[in-house]
RNA sequence: GGCUCUGUAGCUCAGUUGGUAGAGCGCACGACUGAAAAUCGUGAGGUCACGGGAUCGAUGCCCGUCGGAGCCA
């Protein structure tokens, strides 16, 4: 059966693609981590494989939150381990692809949600608004001073989430222990471009979006309704704006090529900082053959070690 | 051609009753456990259009030059 294989990498690297041709050579289903093409209906903003890229290889975890629905990575999480546990019944290799690095964490890696208390958290939140997020930095210093130390004072969502944790559990937990330790044997295998590449794919990426009908597909989804966070995504949340005539439509398409190179950046940091990734070249012309030399290393155990702990930087 | 307004960070603009400047956005870097494409932190950027004058001292006052906007002709 082998490892679970992971693509992951900024957006506009071709991911997708590379999963489903590892999926076919490997005869493996694919499984989305990426936190916005859970919503059904997002498809175009998102790029969403369609039907025909999918070229006949299972995919699994798209489409099944609501898009005026709000999810989690709690929920994710466990989504994704029945999805991992089914393939392995099935004896299909599991082939993971997504950009939400939280989200492919929690789906490897060991992570533990202690639950929700929503009176609770909306008191927080409440108190946060009106008080301020100082007064709930002090009263977690009271409570869990290194938890308290490792949060800044205006960062009200954390904040208010550490603070129900702790009413709910009797600590914080320190994230120190979960770090870069899979809980599921896998490999991820990281797609790179150099920064100039990356910015003409995200160009061309936000320009085919407007043409493949972004425009039109938001215009749907807010008769339905999107919830906050799925208003919020990017090319979502400047299409919105320009409908609601906050901004004309070569500023919502300008801007939506500066958000997503952001989301590039930030992709960037949070995977290039996990020493496990192997790291490939997204336009090498032999990037399969790559792709499917690391899985058979890791399926030989000879990748257990982590690489060395280097940040890898946009180069 | 005349009159008025205007030129400050990559962009949009504050500001200094004269003591060499700020914001938002962008950019770079970082944190990240139930919204994560979220939430938040740190930092780098400015001969204050150019030249001259008065002043101990000019981005600020005066004169001129160049660029922009509007009104009148």
């Amino acid at each position: 059966m082998g490892v679970v294989v992971a693509v992951v990498g900024p957006t506009a690297t071709g991911k997708s693609s590379l999963a489903v041709s590892l999926a076919r050579a490997l005869g493996g289903e694919v499984v989305n981590a990426d936190a916005f093409q859970l919503y059904r209906g997002m498809d175009v903003g998102t790029a969403k494989v369609t039907d025909a890229e999918r070229a006949g290889v299972p995919h699994h975890l798209l489409d099944v939150v609501e898009p005026d629905q709000v999810t989690s990575v709690a929920r994710y999480r466990a989504q994704g381990r029945a999805v991992l546990a089914d393939l392995d019944a099935r004896g299909r290799r599991a082939v993971v692809v997504g950009g939400s690095g939280l989200y492919v964490r929690a789906l490897l890696d060991p992570m533990s949600f202690p639950g929700t208390d929503p009176a609770l958290r909306a008191a927080l939140e409440e108190r946060a608004e009106r008080e301020g997020p100082g007064v709930l930095h002090d009263e977690l210093a009271l409570l869990d001073p290194a938890a308290a130390a490792g949060i800044d004072r205006r960062n009200a969502r954390r904040l208010v989430r550490a603070l129900e944790v702790h009413a709910l559990t009797g600590q914080v937990p320190p994230r120190e222990l979960t770090r870069y330790v899979y809980e599921v044997p896998a490999v991820q295998i990281g797609l790179e471009l150099s920064r100039a590449a990356l910015d003409a794919a995200i160009s061309a990426r936000v320009d085919a979006m407007w043409t493949a009908g972004l425009v039109e597909e938001v215009r749907r989804l807010r008769e339905v309704g999107l919830s906050v966070t799925a208003a919020r995504a990017v090319g979502y949340a400047q299409v919105l704006a320009m409908l609601d005539g906050r901004l004309d439509e070569a500023s919502a398409r300008e801007q939506t090529v500066v958000a997503t190179r952001r989301l590039a950046r930030k992709q960037m940091g949070w995977f290039g900082r996990d020493p496990r990734v192997r790291w490939l070249p997204a336009d090498a012309g032999d990037l399969l053959d790559r792709a499917l030399g690391l899985v058979a290393r890791a399926d030989a155990g000879q990748l257990d070690d982590p690489a060395a702990p280097t940040r890898r930087a946009l180069p």
